[in-house]
DNA sequence: GTCTATACGTTGATAGAC
DNA sequence: GTCTATCAACGTATAGAC
């Protein structure tokens, strides 16, 4: 009953629950606005084990951070498995759409820590990501000298893609209301993923014959 | 000295004062995370005045969201001025981009209020904003249908274009700090502008000149 | 119109019973 | 490991002197 393994279950899988409830009550209010007492209705649990768990805001804030970095590590992995561009565009771009379908939330938080000044996030965005962003640069420059994409500003590629693909995490509500008060379903998401990539694959020259397949937008 | 009019005055240069300080605070730590101290502070004034001016925080609130509202409308007016492809998009992606660097917090409290669920824009986006939505939806079909670009989804477009442009003002810092740690100067944003206008209009099929020759499909 | 003082609820964090 | 009770600090808002 009390021993160790037991205890280690607890552990995890209460920290397990503070950790997602975190993530959304940051996502919602940002830092400054979450309350560790709406953390732990969130997560049913007294506000006094948020505390023991995690011992301070700040700290439940930086490991709600640190999760979604690892997740966000892997969907830039796609990125560089393939030196195609159009494959490697449309893996990086379908992993962040995925990513944006899967945790909303963590993208949200992501948002609201930079428009705060990215206090937190100063040191990861200066380090990791600038050179993980350089080496990008790097690789579409060579796309382009190999003429394989049209000439476009590599840095302003990458936003755009970051902008669209958290847009449809971080302004799920906005996207939600426009579309008659309903969320997206599995199928209509799908389809906007397709859309997304025929939007940015078009934007560096490549037309869409590759997914004609799902194009069925001849009806008024 | 008290005449009415100079009273009036005060009041309005007050109330400028406070609306453009609460804006910031609401763009830096959301409605909940944000303080009337922290108001007043940045507006240089005691704390009480902001609540003589606009009585609560949520009311200040939403006196901000309108002034960013106005701002907004004007901006999507730049669509609708023109039956050009083209212009049209050439004007409105302009006008946001423009928007993005003269208010940028004016983005983020729009932004922030989303994120945590628009409850107070909520009325707005499903009215106001839907309608709009759907005459520009209109507008881009017809396009497509005379052939004047290429046949993408136009919500999707739309989207893409709020995502991207937004993204400049919402994470303004993580552009800064991936920029060396310094933000846009005047030349810099000015050649992003051209960026991005490259970018979604060759989404749509528009090639910029220049580089017509230097399409080619990617042979795998 | 301005601002100090203050009422009163909320918040982050802990102590200590179980 | 769990949770109730508690507290100092902070937050919104107002009263009332100037």
């Amino acid at each position: 009953m009390s021993s160790p393994a037991r205890k280690l279950d607890i552990r995890e899988a209460n920290e397990a629950l503070i950790l997602r409830a975190a993530e959304k009550q940051f996502a919602l209010h940002g830092f400054r606005g979450t309350t560790t007492e709406g953390i732990a209705n969130e997560a049913r649990l007294p506000k006094a084990n948020v505390h023991y768990y995690f011992k301070t805001k700040a700290n439940l804030y930086r490991q709600v951070l640190k999760g979604i970095l690892e997740d966000w590590m892997d969907a830039a992995a796609a990125f560089e498995a393939d030196d195609d561009p159009q494959r490697a565009l449309t893996a990086y771009i379908t992993a962040k759409m995925q990513f944006s379908r899967q945790r909303p939330y963590g993208s949200r938080v992501w948002a609201s820590e930079i428009m705060r000044g990215a206090p937190v996030m100063e040191r990861f965005l200066g380090t990791t990501l600038k050179t993980w962003v350089n080496a990008r640069v790097r690789t579409i420059r060579s796309w382009i000298s190999a003429g394989k994409i049209r000439a476009v500003d590599p840095e302003s590629l990458l936003y755009m893609i970051w902008a669209v693909t958290q847009h449809y995490a971080d302004f799920e509500r906005q996207i939600a209301i426009l579309n008659g008060g309903n969320a997206f379903d599995e199928r209509q998401y799908r389809e906007r993923v397709e859309q997304v990539l025929k939007l940015i694959l078009g934007s560096v020259g490549f037309e869409a014959q590759e997914m004609t397949r799902v194009r069925q937008r001849a009806s008024a």
